[in-house]
DNA sequence: CTCTAAGTGTTATATTATTACATACGTAAT
DNA sequence: ATTACGTATGTAATAATATAACACTTAGAG
């Protein structure tokens, strides 16, 4: 690259694909498919689903974003303290998901997994929810 | 049926197919995938993935079986009060998979969230850990 | 410069899940 | 008993999601 910044070169060391792949999730700021991203980057390059889904690991094993287990995908991260943990409401109605970063309750959660003495290394938390605007109507 | 038996049709209500899936889960006791479950049960007659998924579909609906999203797969509902919501731990190296049924721990998440003013309808909790096993080796 | 780990591009294929449609079953009301 | 209706079934086809295998390239450490 270009740079000649003395330190931090991991932070700057993503690839083409992992780029791109990054770029678009912190635009849309919603869970997007693999697929998707896929046709979406179709005209900077990306040809096959391989090319997405080894951007996306990579990038979820930066924490740069999360997998989204039940509607397989992928959503960035918006949460600098998440420590590869996850917590995520999802409207059962529309389907609508975000992140959540109520820090006492993903606390709170680590605090009663301590409690509990359960040894875990990270932990994905899928709260089902009728959104706002799907209470409404 | 045959059944002449006075209470609780509903309770008996499940036809063949879902009561051949549920005994497979039952007696497994593990996740088990569709595709597992389809080539385990040919010889009791189900030929295709769409029997399976149905007979799943309306098992996990009855709250009978549980689905472990990040893994695909299918487990037997083993948590009397659970109310639909769920609780494992995943074993990141070998992937085993345990049902949390310490009611603390799932009291204290449905505690969390009612003091943060979360209204949701149920919950989903995957908790990656090292297995005893794999800790040793 | 050279070695190595990581990433790339591509084709093929595996795995997971659903659509569509015609038929059968169960049960409650007529 | 007959009809009507909701639910389940069987089957074929296909969609959606994800990985294997392999040859090649690049970036950075020593």
């Amino acid at each position: 690259m270009s740079s000649t910044h003395t330190h931090s070169k991991k932070s700057q060391s993503l690839t083409k694909n992992q780029r791109i792949v990054l770029d678009l999730l912190q635009n849309s700021g919603e869970p997007l498919k693999a697929y998707f991203i896929l046709d979406s980057l179709k005209k900077e390059g990306l040809n096959s689903p391989l090319q997405v889904y080894r951007a996306l690991d990579k990038l979820v094993e930066l924490g740069k974003i999360h997998k989204i287990e039940s509607i397989n995908s992928f959503i960035i991260c918006n949460n600098s303290n998440c420590a590869r943990n996850t917590a995520f409401t999802i409207c059962e109605r529309c389907g609508k998901v975000k992140e959540i970063k109520n820090k006492y309750l993903t606390d709170g959660v680590s605090d009663l997994v301590k409690d509990n003495q359960l040894e875990i290394t990270r932990y994905n938390l899928e709260f089902y929810v009728l959104c706002k605007s799907c209470k409404i109507n």
